[in-house]
DNA sequence: CGTTAAGTTGAAGTGAATCAAGTACCGTGG
DNA sequence: CCACGGTACTTGATTCACTTCAACTTAACG
């Protein structure tokens, strides 16, 4: 996993090769999907790539709104916080992700701050650089276009979590749920990674850490969960959804 | 105001020549900068239009996700709602928006139901149409991401209304200050139309009725608000700020 | 002038935040 | 090996804001 963080320049000065094959695969999401090895090369060229260590702020409320991030390996926090101190997680972006993408496209200040969850490899565009970029290269134009709709259906998802499931236990039902989509199917049920800590995903849902846990133990009890360590398991989505629903 | 709801076909009768300066300020937004009156014309040939009365259902769940919208003219709610019958209001669309562009692009079925207000102007396009003529015309592609992203931003303040402030009144005072932006500023504070019902605002937020009533003269009698008939004035925007800062 | 929708106000019930205390689980260093 | 400190988790008691239900007032409209 850790090769990807092999920076750009050492992929390149071992072969030539290469770039349509391994770098190609590093290189998840919407945005390079059907560009061409130039287009590629030129980004590379323009791109600045590092790597950064976890709880690195990339993106900042009212500052740095001028810089684009393209997520390649790595865990980004995605949150925002408010003046008293009061924050909550809208997502977690991972490879293939771009940072910055709303802001630099509108010139709107976004208010969403980004930050590295764990050793993360990043590059980085300067906002008018990217926007040229996009100008000369049309497929990239509409993969952003379409990477831009995703933002916005994910934002949308949590929108509703928020705007119509009004008790804690409903909300962290649904957003069990829709991790469940990105979790692995076996018998016994949908098994999913369960990285976020009680508060982050109080954070998450808008609620405190004890109603988290309070919540949790209830779920298990009702048997719409089971939990061994890290790993979460729900024996029928169905289950869920009919909670989900009904609170 | 109602000039906008002749229909086109009525327009391009009576003269050629208006489409160079009636029409094109009939068309506000994003979508239309720039296009060259070629690419318009081509738009206009492609697309239906039709007027719809209030409560008209434009794009419901999980239905007719393969059209686009363009409101030329009027006022569209838009909702989502869960099968509880719980609702709650996103925002409402006016001249110049698109509506399903999201899914549209994504190919993801929206949760997003769009419903009139008033008898409203609208362009419909089907969705493959759409994407050809993106395909054709790369500033109309930049366009729409540029329009995308202006509705992301929406949605991210409307979380981030739902996400940081956990209090109604709170979130009231949230929603009074993005009014605002649209609002008149008059010598006695902004002035902002209030064409929505208490029921409404209290979908806009996701509470009741009662809540918002309550909030409202709460903030009367801090003098935070005047309310004159449907004209509400915020004398002191910061003052109110402060008031949702604090909650 | 009567009917319907919208707004107002009160009282009761409840879900969740908060505060507080205690437990389990690490890795560290004596 | 065990004491230690830190973090995350658990559980209980209290308090408060909001929902809900209900009665009532006001406004809107044919």
């Amino acid at each position: 996993m850790n090769n990807a963080l092999r920076t750009s320049s050492i992929v390149r000065t071992a072969s030539v090769i290469k770039w349509e094959d391994a770098p190609r695969s590093r290189r998840a999401g919407e945005f390079f999907k059907g560009l061409s090895v130039e287009a590629i090369d030129e980004f590379e060229s323009l791109a600045a790539h590092f790597c950064c260590p976890a709880a690195t702020v990339l993106l900042q409320e009212d500052r740095d709104p001028l810089s684009v991030m393209f997520v390649f390996d790595g865990e980004v926090n995605l949150r925002m916080s408010s003046y008293s101190g009061k924050r909550f997680i809208l997502g977690i972006a991972g490879p293939g992700e771009i940072l910055g993408l709303t802001s630099a496209i509108s010139g709107i200040t976004s208010r969403i701050e980004a930050e590295t969850r764990r050793l993360s490899s990043i590059a980085s565009l300067e906002r008018q650089v990217f926007l040229d970029f996009l100008m000369r290269h049309p497929t990239a134009c509409r993969n952003v276009t379409r990477e831009l709709s995703h933002q916005h259906t994910r934002t949308c998802e949590r929108l509703r979590i928020f705007g119509l499931t009004s008790s804690a236990h409903g909300r962290l039902a649904q957003l069990l749920l829709e991790w469940c989509s990105g979790g692995r199917q076996t018998r016994g049920g949908t098994r999913i990674r369960f990285a976020l800590s009680h508060a982050e995903i109080g954070e998450c849902i808008g609620t405190s850490r004890e109603t988290v846990t309070r919540a949790l133990t209830d779920f298990r009890q009702r048997n719409l969960v089971e939990l061994n360590g890290s790993i979460l398991t729900v024996p029928s989505r169905s289950a869920l959804e009919a909670y989900a629903a009904a609170s």
